[in-house]
DNA sequence: CGTTATTTCAAACGCTTGTTTAAACTGTAC
DNA sequence: GTACAGTTTAAACAAGCGTTTGAAATAACG
């Protein structure tokens, strides 16, 4: 394996556990076992690593959550539910791709929204727009009547109940287990999710 | 005003908008104009200060919290929508409390929940478990339908969808600005968020 | 006024951070 | 075999962090 890649996976699960901010260059090589200053050899930046590592997952989902929004974007009746539906299958994908491939990536995009003051929300819709304009068409086939002001509002409202619960999925999947005596993996807190989301947006205009 | 006030004053506005991890007491002591050492008099340690400012809201807050929620449960046919609606009163009468009031609490709630990894759920849950109760009890008489589980992972949901939401409500309120030429405030989000939420507490099980 | 106790202050402490340097090492091509 | 680009290495850098120190300033009280 390259130190590059070495690199890459130890940033990974170390900036999905503890936030960017809070994890160190020297924790990275540390963990990578290779020297402290092939980080920005390779990568020129602390910052510059953040981005390589969301490039390489967004690279492997978005085109197939734009394949399965399109795809759900031409159905019948289509209801909220089946187009939050779509995401389910892409998302769980990641876990071929990467060992914990799906939490990892969704507590990344959790860290990445709370602790850099947005600079990856810019990333995100600058560098990937596609994914979000097939998801917004997808949504206003499904419940037409809803404004484009109310939709902004309860996606992102969307965003945060998903990227939030993915942050401290491994406390809650602790919890879980010991007060209910029910295991459960991010598959399950994904098909918990996607009803309360869909209601969420399915909600009546007030 | 007291260096205390002084101090606990800056550090909660640094705190909203920077996180905790974020701040340095360096910047604190600046904007309050004090002295450096002053944190470490006052407070014995930046941990004891971020306990502290979160405590004078809770501690205004709660009392307002339990009455409301009470109150609320008495009530025949009670739905979910009302059992959030009574967050809106006591949360917007933070902002006569003190200046921001509001916003600035919900986002050192999000900052909390997400900066130190739990510490926050720790304090809340431990210091003010009253709020807690009485809120499940409410949720519980409006959809009694609803497994204890299940009433865990969703209000976990909707912790994380208003905690989520109010750490990036400026760049949210900006966004709705300039797209939809629509100012809106804190208590217009607080308004568009709890439809959502309780469509979401209330989503069929699937 | 004089004597405590409390609060402020500048300075330094020890430590960690991201980044840079220049030398050593590796492998490939002429 | 020597030259050269690519890579790795230990060491140091400057800057920022939370915290501590001991003396100066202020306040409170008999």
């Amino acid at each position: 394996m390259s130190t590059k890649n070495k690199i890459l996976d130890a940033a990974e699960s170390l900036f999905a556990v503890q936030g960017f901010n809070g994890t160190s260059l020297r924790e990275i090589t540390s963990q990578a076992e290779v020297n402290l200053a092939a980080v920005n050899y390779h990568f020129g930046s602390k910052k510059e690593l953040i981005k390589s590592v969301m490039s390489r997952y967004m690279n492997e989902l978005s085109p197939l959550l734009e394949s399965a929004l399109i795809e759900v974007c031409e159905r019948e009746n289509l209801t909220l539910l089946e187009v939050f539906s779509a995401f389910i299958e892409p998302l769980l994908s990641l876990n071929e791709f990467k060992e914990n491939g799906t939490s990892n990536f969704l507590q990344l995009l959790g860290r990445g929204y709370t602790d850099s003051q947005g600079f990856l929300r810019w990333f995100l819709t600058t560098q990937y727009p596609g994914v979000i304009n097939n998801f917004v068409k997808a949504v206003q086939k499904a419940y037409p009547e809803l404004t484009a002001e109310e939709m902004f509002w309860r996606l992102h409202f969307t965003m945060g109940t998903v990227v939030f619960t993915m942050s401290s999925s491994d406390a809650l999947m602790d919890i879980a287990k010991s007060d209910f005596n029910n295991i459960i993996d991010i598959a399950g807190v994904i098909k918990k999710v996607i009803p309360y989301v869909a209601a969420g947006v399915a909600a009546p205009i007030v």
